[in-house]
DNA sequence: CGGGGGCTTGAAACTGATCAAAACGCGTGG
DNA sequence: CCACGCGTTTTGATCAGTTTCAAGCCCCCG
């Protein structure tokens, strides 16, 4: 189950020998599910395995200033604890927006699989630089753009990383957040993040309800967000 | 001569074996000077080396929205474009702060290293998540601190990581910035990062003048900018 | 000594925050 | 099946932090 959309993932984004596709699919995990709001890492933890997102979505989250500011989402196929493996103290919260479901693969594992094959080692730094990547396209998000760009740009980031493992479909998915997790993860107050998505919808960008999104003009939602989607680093741009 | 800074870096960091030590002290590099305001590495560009910085600064940057947004300062010790070792394409600009001095090391090189030592590429990897942590930290800082504390909390970063490579006397430090680049990376106008500037300085928090800052009362700051450095996993933690 | 970049200051305009309250939707328990 | 209650979305009005524009000054470098 874990390996499916992990598979996609980082083939998506770089490609996977034969075999060690094999041996991601023989990897031993425990899965588990999370309610909303659950944590599933407290800052400080000293976790001995790595989690795996089945589906569903978690936040990274800290309290700064009185706000509690989302730093990054992880969706199916994220390992957002990856790091762990080299820096062994979590330095922020994960916790679940939804419900969720996860899989914790042991350290130990990891290890192995990398020792065996320098071609998985690459595929997870690899991954854990194009996290560090979008951390950087947020520091742009936040420090340079205006509310109407920066919520335009997150949806286009979701969208984009749902499509690759496979889970939008044209341009419309399933996203969990409440407009607070937005405010949090863009800076802006949910008053404020209300009426920007408002404005979304009058320019006839989006459509937004119960959790489901569309993007109905995916070209004018980039060009507002300014969005390209090289910083992701997928092979294959053609959902970029 | 890069290495000097580059070992006490690492050092700082994570422990590094005598063996360790004597293969960075052994390889190959081209040293070369850059003037202020000039660019080390451009986006896109699919670099064959990597960068040290031995002296100077460079920042990462990035023009969106018509704004000049920084994403990242690096400073003596620091390899800034480490990821092209996976990610073969620049994704943004690296651009001299005042003059530097820096040192290019092949890629083959780095590798072979690597493959000799699980250490070394144990070393280099966190090297890569420290930094995204400190990506993630100035995500946290422009989404949810206002300018006095923004400005408070580069200044206690740059502090602690100049410390870390032995170029900080007693919270008194070189900082090349211009008030306009601490507001390209602070998310700030220049206009305002001036009054914060000069705020912090009726505070009798810091002294700044001519390139020069001095941490006055650093307790007091690092309250001010809610800063703690243990997202920077320096292991001892005296200087924090 | 002149020029230009960086720093400083003031006033007006704007974006987004805050406070407050109402409407809505949805799940739970009576 | 309906009523209740709570979290989320929506709306309005006021307020604060920051930007923008504009001008003057300082100081370093050539």
């Amino acid at each position: 189950m874990p390996h499916h959309k992990l598979i996609a993932r980082l083939q998506a984004v770089g490609s996977l020998s034969e075999q060690d596709q094999l041996r991601l699919t023989r990897m031993p995990y425990k899965v588990k599910s999370v309610a909303d709001g659950e944590y599933v890492v407290r800052e400080g933890d000293k976790p001995g395995s790595c989690i795996v997102v089945i589906n569903g979505f978690l936040s990274r989250q800290r309290v700064v200033n009185a706000r509690n500011q989302i730093s990054s989402f992880y969706l199916a196929g994220d390992m957002p604890d990856l790091p762990t493996l080299h820096l062994p103290i979590a330095d922020s919260d994960l916790c679940s927006v939804g419900k969720s479901m996860i899989a914790a693969v042991p350290h130990s594992s990891l290890r192995e699989m990398m020792n065996e094959s320098p071609g998985l080692t690459h595929a997870f730094w690899r991954e854990t630089l194009i996290h560090a990547a979008i951390y950087r396209e947020w520091v742009e998000n936040l420090g340079s753009r205006q509310a109407l760009g920066r919520v335009a740009h997150l949806l286009c980031e979701l969208a984009a990383r749902m499509s690759f493992v496979g889970l939008a479909d044209n341009g419309n998915f399933r996203l969990p957040l409440t407009q607070q997790d937005v405010a949090d993860a863009c800076g802006l107050s949910v008053v404020h993040v209300n009426r920007t998505i408002q404005e979304l919808r009058n320019l006839a960008l989006i459509e937004w309800e119960s959790h489901n999104v569309t993007l109905l003009r995916p070209e004018e939602l980039k060009a507002v967000a300014e969005f390209s989607s090289e910083y992701l680093h997928e092979l294959d741009p053609s959902g970029g």
